[in-house]
DNA sequence: TTTAAAATGTAATAAATGTCACATTGCAGA
DNA sequence: TCTGCAATGTGACATTTATTACATTTTAAA
């Protein structure tokens, strides 16, 4: 059995992470891939072993809003709710950082509900999680102007790295946001004549953020 | 057992209904009042028996924003992922309709998912269907302008409804969308002009929508 | 090294939305 | 009927965001 699993999802029993490695598919996508595509069937529920995937939204005219970032540890909670049904996908996903994942064939998700308590508490804790995070996007698109939503997506990129330097070009930010990228340029120029970030190309340290 | 029960929730088993019927406990909320606010502890799940229930998410300088409405044969997500671990709720639900409701309480919601295939069906239905409408919420919000959200919002009102004359003052509007009055009532004014509403005092007629 | 492409800076202008001020209208209660 | 309030209409103006059009800088590739 493999150990490392067992770091990545420690509220896992014994039997539950044996089953995982016993059923599970190991799969790995490269840094630039697009693992699921919006309209496609869902087939299985995937676990995240290794990398960085971007959750996007997207529009007809090809717009791609950014959700959420889907890390080692963590679980696709749209692949699981629709996994019961074989629901189309309602999200793109991006491939940041090379990724390594396993998939949980969709009849294996309902049957372990049952089966394992662990199981069902990570998928319920997961729904939970997403769904409190999705809302407060909607605060930020709902309630904020852009130029408190650049500050609440630059705190959740340092949440999702761990560091204070972002590698995010201002034209990567402003599709993730749905403006353009003068107005990232300008609010984050303005931000560091603030001394918040420091500006550099290709990357942003974060001061006081 | 009730009766009406059954036809409200027609894929829920006997012996769930039965369940339902002996541990849930009812209660009335009068319209305008508000049923659970946002920060407040969540106690048990609620199943919508009669009425009309808005959930809002609220933000600190009191914003109201619209998210979806409750109604009958329906249940609310939020009090069924918090429920498992007893969260704080992050919305808050008012009455717009006199409703009757049925509180579960907390342990049995568990409890349920594994004696009853219908009601845990039914959970992750709820999940699922309110995840994808949240979603749709957000493409709302970040992909279009004002009078397409208005749109948007006006039909969503016509499917909750069921008809095509929608009694919302100008002012509810735009306090559900977190805009002004004048920008609703500037944009209604020229839906009438293009034919696709029909503007009254207190009501809006749906003609094209 | 040269060159092309990508990233960033910046200004001018347009368009959408928000805000303010006030008029008008219709309804309900005194 | 009268009166006051809530709902709606409307114009002027401020602010924010989007768009256009380039210049400049940096990097990577030829």
């Amino acid at each position: 059995m493999n150990d490392g699993l067992q770091q990545l999802f420690p509220s896992f029993s014994t039997d539950l992470l044996q089953a995982i490695t016993d059923k599970g598919v190991d799969q790995t996508a490269t840094a630039g891939s697009v693992l699921m595509r919006t309209g496609q069937y869902i087939k299985n529920t995937v676990l995240v072993t290794s990398g960085k995937i971007k959750i996007y939204r997207e529009d007809a005219d090809g717009g791609e809003f950014f959700m959420y970032y889907l890390q080692p540890g963590q679980a696709c909670a749209i692949s699981m709710v629709c996994a019961t049904k074989s629901e189309k996908s309602q999200i793109m996903a991006k491939v940041v950082e090379e990724a390594t994942l396993i998939a949980i064939p969709l009849p294996l998700m309902d049957k372990w509900m049952m089966e394992h308590r662990s199981w069902y508490e990570f998928v319920i804790d997961t729904y939970r999680s997403r769904f409190e995070e999705v809302l407060e996007v909607i605060d930020s698109i709902a309630f904020r102007a852009m130029d408190e939503r650049l500050e609440f997506y630059l705190k959740r990129q340092k949440e999702s790295c761990g560091c204070n330097d972002l590698k995010l070009s201002h034209q990567e930010i402003a599709s993730d946001l749905n403006t353009s990228r003068e107005v990232i340029s300008r609010l984050l120029k303005k931000m560091e004549q603030h001394g918040l970030v420091q500006l550099h190309r290709n990357h942003i340290e974060l001061l006081k953020i």
